[in-house]
DNA sequence: AATATTAATCGTAATATTGCAATGTATTAA
DNA sequence: TTAATACATTGCAATATTACGATTAATATT
C-alpha cells in the first residue's frame, strides 16, 4: 500500500528509519555535506552548488528542517541555512547505536 | 518525477543514500536488529517476530541481500539469514564518515 | 508418488517520493 | 511606488515503495 505500518515497530526503530530515510536521497546527503564543508551558514547558493531546480532544493531543505537537522534564518531576501549541531549530535547517537551493534558473535552459519 | 537524478552526485553520495534508504523502513531496521540479537541465523521466524505478511518480509530481505548486508543460506525447506559481517563493516565505515563530519566550526550564525 | 512445509515471485492496489513550471510572498533597491 | 531578488508553496506528472493474496518452486516427509 505504499504506507509503512509504523505501529508495529518500536519508537526507536521508527526513529532510526525516519533519520535514515532523510539520508536516503543523494541531494540531501549533498546538501548536508556542503553545509558541513563551508563551516558556516550557506545563504542561497545551494541551488547553484547542486544541479537541481530551486523548488526541488527548497523541498529537500524543508525535509531536513522538519527533522531538525538544519536551521534556517531569514536574512534580508535570502535565507541562511546551517547544521543544527545539537540535533545532529542526538541523531548521530541514535544511528551509531544501530550501526555499532555487536557483530562479533553474529552469523556463524552462513 | 519520482526518480532520483543520481548522475549529478558523487559515487560516495549515491552510496550513502542507498545504504540509508535501505534503513529507511522500520521493518528492515527490525529485521537487522533481530539478526544481531539472536547471535545466529534465523530461519523463517522473522515473519512471526515482525507482524508483516510473508511476501512482505521476503521482499525486505531481498533488498537487504541485494545491498549485501545479509546472507541467506538454504537449509532444507527453510532459508537461514544472517548479517554479512564484512559488508556490514564496510557500510559502517562509509556511514560513520558521513555522520562524523566535523561539527565544531559549523553553523555559528543561526 | 502424494502431500506438507517454507520461502520466493507475480500481480495489483494504495500511497509516497521526486522534480519542476508556475505562482506567491517577503524584503531590498531604485 | 515599482522593480528586482530570493525563496516558499502549489499543482501536477512520472516513478518508486509498501503490502499482501495468489501462485509457484524447492525440498522434506509420508
Amino acid at each position: 500500500m505504499g504506507v509503512s505500518k509504523t505501529e508495529m515497530f518500536t519508537d526507536e526503530q521508527n526513529e532510526i528509519s525516519l533519520f535514515a530515510k532523510v539520508f536516503g536521497h543523494p541531494a540531501r546527503v549533498s546538501i548536508l555535506q556542503h553545509l558541513f564543508k563551508i563551516n558556516s551558514c550557506v545563504c542561497g547558493d545551494l541551488v547553484n552548488e547542486i544541479g537541481l531546480a530551486q523548488p526541488t532544493i527548497s523541498q529537500h531543505l524543508k525535509e531536513l528542517k522538519y527533522l531538525g537537522l538544519i536551521k534556517g534564518n531569514v536574512e534580508g531576501t535570502s535565507v541562511c541555512y546551517c547544521i543544527n549541531k545539537e540535533n545532529w549530535t542526538k541523531m548521530k547517537e541514535t544511528m551509531l547505536q544501530f550501526l555499532n551493534q555487536d557483530i562479533s558473535q553474529t552469523g556463524n552459519c552462513c
